[in-house]
DNA sequence: ACCTGGTAAGTTATCGGTAACGTACAGGCG
DNA sequence: CGCCTGTACGTTACCGATAACTTACCAGGT
């Protein structure tokens, strides 16, 4: 009566050979359309398996075939976060295409998790990684480590090891963003940034420090803050940056945490202050609905997902040992006016 | 030279005993701690193990003693939701803690797509699965189908089969936003709804009819637009409720994508005009940066995530069959002002 | 009739690990 | 000294499927 107690004994090819008075092998070769079987008895076999409900097991398929498990390893910071849960949408929607599945990863910026996390993976027999790296030493993702498994790097170009990555155009889209504010007739404008150790945090500084250059502005380091820290801290730092005797006038945003901190710190002055414009990095959703105009740097995370699959299939499909590439993705700067 | 193609031939059990003159039996206990070896032996099984860089075929293992693979599957129809991915990110916590990995299927809110997906998570030997179900029927979910398997459906309570689930207080929390509306002295409430077939839809539009009752307001059919679509239809139908002849003073909206419909729809309202207030389903970022007023019901779909994890590890160790569960997480009704 | 050649099956070995069982040897005890 | 018990390990079979090889059979060519 209980569903909880029948508990079949799991089905295997054996039996549904046995029911049909053939060997196992005509059953597999049925299964896979392999050819070296009559139609008729493909058909045969093929009407069983579906009356009784079989379904091969893939574990004992891959541990003798030993060829690929349609298994891809992604591993990120925090899924969280909408550029990583974004990625992996892409990720997935093309692996779906090869039949393959996405099994999930979170470091929490943790380099030696990061390293147990891909071990793991890689005994679980994944055909390839994608990787959002927590630190800047890649070494561990290197050759022999992971049985020579393809590798892609997201968000950061490969340090110390040659495998693939995607990457946003951070240098490009900062630029633009800055060069928008010069036009706009800004000269005074504060940076609020990430680490430089960080290669994202690096870019993104450069592009700043390229379109001021190009502008004949000089480098101020008093509105040059880079910090690694969440919102809170960007809003104290766009608060000082705002106090100062010549404050700026504009300020542009490595990313999202520094934009809603910056958001914040604009978000009481006075209506008789000297309005602030502001442009940053990544998209905002509902940005259109904020109490001041808004530019962002927008791209697509999905994207990135969807090329990181495309490199490791297609690496995975040839044998011959190619040289790493690099796919960086486009940027598009986008006006946000404020509401009424 | 190149690591590509040294290409190891990923050393077995068998090679390590070899190197030690032992039996991969020997080799296998040491491995797993069992007892059945001397001290002096596991240690030097211990040593050349690591030694040798030797890692166990997780698969090979699984097939065999066909016990629990320590992987969960989760399914969900759109990853890029954030209140999904969340709810992974919840799930992933516990099950690192019990040495499990997750694996991930998406199904785009497409039943026929969720069955397969279900099916083949189920082939790879998950140990379990959390499901957020595309449709209202979850009989593919059922025991026999599943080879057992324990199964936690998430945001909507199983339908003709009997499984744990966890579920957000749908009803309290809407009838809470109701009841905020009333007591600041609303009297036609507008509601932007999802259909009644959804779980979800129909319990927020019981917490809204609820909460009009206990203020012996009668139901207007008028105020009330229950669809399944995209905030620009939810938009539009804000716009036709604002233009009726006595409009409601108030919006109270089913979820997000509701919320950013209305937001849009009472973005660019003369200054002139009635200002109408907005509650809704569903937390939004920067909800304190919008250019009005907004309670939002809010909740932590980490903890949703957790919760679900749990009800799996507790179902898959006790063998006794149990009765279904379900946890309810519980909101909070939260005020964001406007800026200003 | 004899020899190919192709197709349709069955047989056997194997993937990498583990359960179940067997064996050898140590020590305890009457 | 013989018997029993326990521990440490080796042997074998097996999990479920498939690669590689083998066998059975039938058609067509000479």
């Amino acid at each position: 009566m209980s569903a909880h107690s029948e508990s079949e004994p799991a089905l295997t090819m054996r039996d549904v050979a046995a029911r049909l008075g053939v060997s196992p092998m005509t059953v597999s070769r049925a299964l896979r359309g392999q050819r070296g079987i009559g139609e008729a008895t493909r058909q045969r076999v093929l009407a069983e398996v579906a009356a009784l409900g079989y379904r091969p097991n893939k574990r004992a398929r891959e541990l003798r075939s030993g060829g690929p498990n349609e298994l891809i390893g992604l591993v990120v910071t925090n899924l969280a976060n909408p550029f990583y849960s974004q990625l992996a949408v892409g990720l997935e929607q093309i692996c779906v295409g090869y039949g393959a599945r996405v099994m999930l990863g979170s470091t929490g910026e943790n380099p030696a998790t990061e390293r147990e996390v891909v071990a793991d993976l890689v005994d679980r027999g994944v055909d390839g990684l994608v990787v959002a790296p927590a630190g800047h030493d890649h070494s561990h993702l290197g050759g022999e480590r992971l049985r020579d498994l393809p590798v892609v790097l997201a968000a950061s170009p490969p340090m110390g090891i040659d495998v693939d990555c995607v990457l946003v155009d951070d240098f490009g889209g900062t630029r633009e963003a800055g060069r928008r504010l010069v036009a706009r007739g800004h000269r005074r404008i504060g940076f609020l940034g990430l680490p430089p150790s960080l290669w994202t945090g690096s870019e993104r500084f450069r592009g700043y420090a390229v379109a001021l250059e190009e502008a004949g502005i000089a480098l101020d380091e008093r509105y040059v803050s880079r910090h690694r820290g969440d919102s809170a801290l960007a809003e104290e730092a766009a608060r000082a940056m705002l106090a100062l005797p010549d404050p700026p006038t504009a300020l542009l945003t490595a990313n999202n945490r520094n934009t809603v901190g910056a958001l914040r710190a604009l978000r009481d002055r006075a209506q008789d202050q000297e309005p602030v414009a502001l442009a940053g990095f990544d998209d905002i959703e509902l940005a259109d609905m904020l109490h001041l105009p808004l530019t962002v740097v927008s791209y697509d995370p999905v994207e990135l997902g969807r090329a990181a699959a495309k490199l490791l299939f297609e690496r995975q499909a040839s044998t011959a040992p190619q040289p790493p590439r690099r796919v960086t993705i486009a940027t598009t700067l986008v006006d946000h006016p404020a509401p009424r």
